[in-house]
DNA sequence: CTGTTAGCGCATTCAC
DNA sequence: GTGAATGCGCTAACAG
């Protein structure tokens, strides 16, 4: 590894100016540009990213913390927020924290602690509280695909609450007035949210939602099953079942294969995300689709905007909007009146 | 952000003092040790890692170039390898490359600038010249999951011609004798030897493989889609197809949806990796697993012991063997004869 | 336009 | 056991 000095020894200048000639072309001479090239060419030299970080005290990195990377809702995001920083000249460097609080919180500091200029986090376990405090700490993060309250400028997320209701519309625009649901854990905003949306609109029409047909789920497939075998084996009669991510519907479908229970003919479901699986589930999954993508590269920026503190802080998208994307898996009553 | 010398200013010792009692406690007075631990609270203090690492010139941090983060099967592997390396102590960085040649160059380089000690690639694009070329300019690379000859001792990978054989041997069991396939892109190693291993076995069991009914694929579902129409259409007769990947292999479900036919009745499919979709498909997809998460970790570790010039990089294992998984998409000629 | 002088924050000699 | 220098590789004033 060639170091600056040793293109400046080779080019026969002082080490400043071989800095400038590759930072700051226009500050120096075309024929000593050409000499330093030249060195720079024979000794193979790359610039050590890490002391030109230390000597400019900017590392033009942002760090991203996630829960796994296994997983296609969180790849997604970190693909967008990746494609948006390149753009700007900025390297993504992502750290998993295992899926616990402790994990959350040391991979929050330390990507601090490598001098990255803003960090992103999604944080699933720490409490509100905690997470407030570690926005406290550390100003220069921000909230990915999740609101905390009293940090909206810093926060990146989906409106739940309007995904849910739109989850409610299209069910009762198809005709469905026996109404049942698996959400996400309690213990997630976003579950809690979804469901509040949902609710309201199921309200608004005039169609209560049975506490007794209202499940907690966890997103997984797993439990999903066994809510939906509890479900299909309870005395209350539904047509419809809203599932609060698609990995929940497809534990709900398997249930229903097992009892024999067709989709979209007896049951109908809808899901929540739209990753990848709700089109290769059987029937194909009508869904409310969450842009993550779009919310990943909007982190990024905003991400960005808060290292150089730049006034377009104000100007990223900060609330996004869940669409619904229609499949097969729900029937219409409406059509065969 | 307090720095070191602060630190030594408020616990009233020097600077190296501070340093030793962070890093080599034994070599420290308790009572100093004492008001360091003091100070450093105090001041809420926090080693910069950037500037440690230039000073010690090693960075405990590793980097991985891959595709792209929104898929499962890279991020499987990237978990692996992360939690690999947060058990010796290690950081892991990871950069997509954007499905470019130019982009997996520049990420791998860039990794290094950042002083990454060692960088696990997974090359897709680029050719097996251009990588040799690389594996040389950087002698502390592993290729993740892939086998480049005469680097044998830097690569982790599966052994895809036995995979191709397990799927062949399990189509042969089960009383198969006419069977088409739906490969990887010909230019990629995996896909290559996956079939060379398939053809192989299915010869030495005197069953030919039709060209006709051999399908250049890409590893994704819309492709495979139309290859399987092709295949439908052919007036070829076969009983079964095996698909070098499972999304291929939801390709193929959804051409037989639309034609008619059923799985396994009338075509069995067997897949390649077992990603989470496979057992999602209906119906639930016999395939081939891929250790991915193994071969993550596998890949940590000798990106490890290769940073660290350990002699464990001969003894951690290289060749990983694929498994079959039997689900519900093979039909079993031999139980009803 | 270019060279000299100072650091960035820390680890690591070498004396004491 | 501890402090005073020195340097990691580079950028950023400051002169000239």
């Amino acid at each position: 590894m060639a170091t600056i000095a040793q293109v400046a020894q080779h080019a026969g200048v002082s080490t400043a100016t071989v800095s400038r000639a590759l930072n700051k072309p226009e500050m120096v001479d075309d024929a000593t540009k050409a000499k330093v090239r030249a060195a720079v060419n024979a000794l193979g030299y790359r610039p050590n990213q890490v002391a030109k970080g230390l000597a400019s005290r900017c590392s033009r990195t942002i760090g991203v913390v996630v829960n796994q990377f296994g997983s296609a809702y969180y790849g997604t995001m970190i693909d967008g927020a990746e494609h948006a920083l390149r753009n700007v000249g900025y390297k993504l460097i992502a750290e998993s924290s295992g899926e616990a609080a402790t994990g959350e919180r040391s991979a929050w500091q330390s990507l601090f602690d490598r001098q990255c200029e803003a960090v992103i986090v999604h944080a699933d376990v720490l409490s509100e509280n905690e997470v407030a405090i570690l926005m406290e700490q550390h100003p220069k993060s921000v909230l990915m695909n999740r609101l905390l309250p009293g940090y909206e400028e810093r926060c990146i997320y989906l409106d739940n609450v309007r995904g849910g209701a739109l989850a409610a519309q299209h069910l009762l625009d198809k005709g469905h007035q026996a109404i049942a649901t698996i959400t996400g854990p309690r213990s997630y905003y976003e579950a809690a949210d979804r469901l509040v949306g949902f609710q309201q609109r199921l309200h608004a029409a005039g169609v209560p939602l049975d506490p007794a047909l209202t499940m907690e789920g966890n997103f997984k497939d797993d439990l999903a099953f066994d809510r939906m075998m509890q479900l299909l084996e309870s005395p209350k009669p539904f047509t419809a079942v809203f599932c609060q991510s698609d990995e929940t519907a497809a534990g709900a479908i398997e249930a229903c294969r097992q009892k024999g229970v067709r989709i979209p003919e007896d049951i109908s479901l809808i899901g929540f995300d739209d990753v990848d699986l709700a089109r290769h589930l059987s029937p194909k999954l009508t869904t409310i689709r969450q842009p993550l993508r779009e919310i990943g590269a909007a982190s990024g920026l905003l991400a960005h905007a808060i290292a150089t503190a730049s006034p377009e802080i104000k100007s990223v998208q900060k609330i996004f909007e869940a669409q619904i994307v229609e499949r097969a898996s729900v029937r219409d009553f409406t059509a065969n009146t």
